[in-house]
DNA sequence: CTCTAAAAGCAAATATTTTGCATTTAAAAT
DNA sequence: ATTTTAAATGCAAAATATTTGCTTTTAGAG
């Protein structure tokens, strides 16, 4: 387990006060955050800065983007890789280890014409909690 | 291949001049588009009413809601569900076929202790595309 | 310690999404 | 057909999210 200098050092950024406090807060919460979370939690750094800062580590594949339809970014330090299941009534979110298999991954570069690497993957799940009732519609 | 009209009919919705002319313009298109896009694609219509009818033709699963990294949410009908990749740098955007297997919904399924059953999912890959270059960290 | 490119701050603009309420309309009931 | 009513739409405004340009500060190389 890293700490937030040597993972931001080893991402070949710049160490500053502003990108320390931010990546340790991801890391201590270990949850889905918003730019307004993030910039509440850390304190003292623009919000400015806070959106470039996560541009950069999302980039660089340290920090995990994902949408949960709420009509904004996520951001969430990733440890182990993983997603997340929704609900879209309450808007309860579960984290579950399941990911597209490397197989998958091989499928999407052999189908691709015109990309020849993948660097990352968004994937989440959505259907209604059982507190809030049971979705009918599968598939 | 079923017309607008019937696919909001079977849906439970009523069937509107808007709802037809917004579902009629994503069939039409066949490609991922913006609240301001369908917007202005229609022409006549609130882009409050746009956002309204979106909101219902995903939760009934008749359209697919994404999100490419570009702070909007993108819309688009299915016919065959399917996902993209994403350049990051230039915003180009492919539609691939790879999706994840039964094996994994089932999986998800079966780790959460939270929802009995999962509605959709969103899966976006993204990574550099043959003209901006190739990018390096593969996983 | 000096220097410089990169990072952060700040103010403002832009864009996206939501809300409340008045008006209109689809379609069910008469 | 006409009436009725819940649902859908329009409109204005608010709230929220994101970006941009430019100045100042700072990390880290030399």
């Amino acid at each position: 387990m890293k700490n937030a200098q040597e993972l931001i050092k080893l991402n070949h950024m710049k160490v500053t006060k502003g990108r320390l406090a931010v990546l340790q807060y991801l890391i201590d919460t270990g949850e889905p955050l918003t730019i307004e979370n993030i910039s509440l939690g850390v304190g003292f750094l623009n919000k400015v800065t806070v959106y470039r800062i996560l541009d950069i580590f999302v980039s660089r594949g340290l920090v995990y983007q994902t949408d949960f339809r709420k009509g904004k970014a996520y951001f969430e330090f990733q440890e182990h890789h993983h997603h997340h299941v929704v609900c879209t009534v309450c808007g309860y979110k579960e984290e579950i280890a399941a990911c597209i298999s490397p197989a998958i991954l091989k499928s999407v570069i052999k189908e691709t014409r015109s990309f020849s690497s993948i660097d990352r993957h968004m994937l989440e799940f959505f259907g209604v909690c059982n507190k809030c009732g049971v979705s009918k519609n599968n598939y």
